[in-house]
DNA sequence: CAACTTTTGGCAATCGCTTGCCATCATGAT
DNA sequence: ATCATGATGGCAAGCGATTGCCAAAAGTTG
């Protein structure tokens, strides 16, 4: 590899008889100079093989064309919507896309923001583990885009899991259930708190007995912990912080000679790929992730293109997917 | 947001009593000072809240440290494990990850190679569709490394399909079987003309018949024409190009009302998440393609830090997992 | 103590592009 | 013909680091 010296805007300038800063402008600012020159440049410039160097352009402008998404962990498939969503659309308008791994840590994203600050034009923070004074502070310096978190005055798209998590106790109080039990994720996860906050106000709301268990990591080994809490519990419905889990106790229910959906009724977060491929089939909370995380980047945008209008906040409706995991409460 | 003015090396010289040069040497080449001043200058940067900007440093010094993976598809599970990989390995090396999707299209490599060269130390192109002349061409300005494809002089990490082939074979024809179908993915697709070459030489060796059908999409929704074509083949295994491929064959089976693996044995590849929460259980070829994807990042690390090393290539074995997709051949 | 080597730090050029400001020129209005 | 006006292009100063080269200081050696 012999990384061959590339022409620059002084070359091209040279060859066309005009001066750098028109070449500059023939690119970044067409209108700023004659249809006629800047077709000549242009030409010259394919000719020449040039291509402007990103850096020493967003070394002097401050704009990077670049934004960076950052998730707390790069292996759970629930974001691998959202991955989807922002790379797509970061790509459709011509921004490199940084994918960063947090680690489930607050203090590792706020790390990756000020390493990379300098080096992109705005963050997504995915399902941000930070608190929301932190990342209020960090909104004061950076351009920042939430999804899964709403924070007020942030920008942010959600996927309304406080809704979704009405339709599931409903669903499941039209069963005839009375008692559900909540494997809860990760203690600090936001959505994992509006989901239990929605969850047990519809359960009250139906007259039926909730309780919340874990904290659980979502893993599916995770499963067998949370489903034999569940049975303890003695819920005969179990709503699982993410499909993960839920197939996890599945697997665990199966395992200890309970019948689903006879016995326990079992619901999910997220559909992922994989929830209609077990058995049973999971019935389980699907929300538009990837349009959440192309919307996150559309946030972020419109703050770069125009500065000073009010942060808007998105929020998606989820639909809830019936399966085979649901049925008739045991009687 | 209000983006606040960052201190540079020119205030941390200054506030400290050296020159910039030694502030800058302090951080990047830390023996070419005293310790005691470098020490002093840590301590002033600290308090200044100073942080190098990466950009003023690549445009400089050329070195970046990013890399960039580019898959041909982001929505395809295949990757997930490779851009896992390459993350975690880029993360703990300290660098930035650029993740870029192709759209299956050599071309649209290529541009985003020549969009992104400034921008970062190396690219990995993980099942590149671009030609074996255009990889060496690029190869000789860039810095390459390839996933799942091997071509000569080039460093590389794959996984050996060829070998995992003939598991494959070997597997079916103890089973007693005496035909199989090849369904194929993609065309340009390196990795799958490795696999039915391997195949089709195996087979030979078994005495077994082997036929090459498709191309299909490597997607769920091709299982169905896939599995219509195997039928009208008449083969009693079918050996598809990938896992999403392999699990709409054993749906479209289904409806069509035949068992498998009583009538039929299918084989998929990668051993996707999924793969095991079908029913029945896909039997797959299992390779290590996290495994594969962080390699790669070494290999383009190693030719950054050791120019002149000849390139590497690694070889990954992958091995059979035998599930419930696949049974004796029907008498 | 002289002569020589090694360390340490500073100077200034450089990476390649952007942009505020100014000069020029063509245009249209008067 | 005169002047205000806008369009066009050039000049030169950055952006914030890195690095080759040199000089002074410090350390070695006989």
């Amino acid at each position: 590899m012999r990384p061959l010296r590339r022409s620059t805007v002084y070359d091209v300038a040279k060859e066309a008889g005009v001066a750098a800063s028109t070449v500059s402008r023939a690119f970044t600012n067409p209108r700023r100079v004659s249809p006629a020159t800047r077709e000549h440049i242009l030409g010259v410039a394919e000719q020449l093989g040039y291509r402007p160097n990103p850096l020493a352009s967003a070394l002097q402008s401050g704009r990077t064309a670049t934004v960076a998404l950052l998730v707390p962990d790069i292996t759970n498939p629930h974001f691998f919507g959202t991955i989807r969503g922002a790379e797509r659309r970061a790509s459709t308008a011509g921004l490199t896309f940084i994918l960063s791994h947090t680690e489930e840590s607050g203090h590792n994203e706020q790390r990756q923001i000020e390493r990379l600050e300098r080096s992109v034009d705005g963050f997504v923070l995915a399902a941000s583990r930070m608190s929301d004074e932190t990342t209020v502070e960090l909104a004061r310096e950076h351009n920042l885009a939430l999804v899964n978190r709403q924070i007020e005055g942030l920008p942010g798209a959600s996927v309304d899991d406080g809704r979704g998590s009405w339709q599931i106790v409903e669903h499941l109080a039209s069963l005839g259930h009375r008692s559900l039990a909540y494997l809860s994720g990760p203690k600090d996860s936001w959505l994992a708190g509006e989901r239990w906050k929605a969850l047990r106000a519809a359960a009250a709301g139906h007259g039926m007995r909730a309780t919340r268990l874990g904290p659980f990591s979502p893993k599916m080994e995770s499963g067998a912990a949370a489903a034999d809490a569940a049975l303890v519990d003695g819920a005969t419905a179990l709503v699982a912080h993410n499909d993960l889990l839920a197939i996890g106790i599945l697997r665990r229910l199966a395992e200890r000679g309970l019948d689903v959906p006879r016995d326990r009724s079992v619901v999910g977060y997220d559909d992922i790929f994989g929830a209609d491929l077990c058995v049973p089939a999971l019935t389980t909370l699907s929300g538009p992730h990837e349009t959440a995380g192309r919307a996150a980047v559309e946030l972020l945008l419109e703050r770069v293109t125009r500065p000073g209008t009010p942060p808007r906040q998105v929020v998606l409706p989820p639909h809830l997917v019936v399966r085979d995991s649901t049925g008739p409460a045991p009687v």
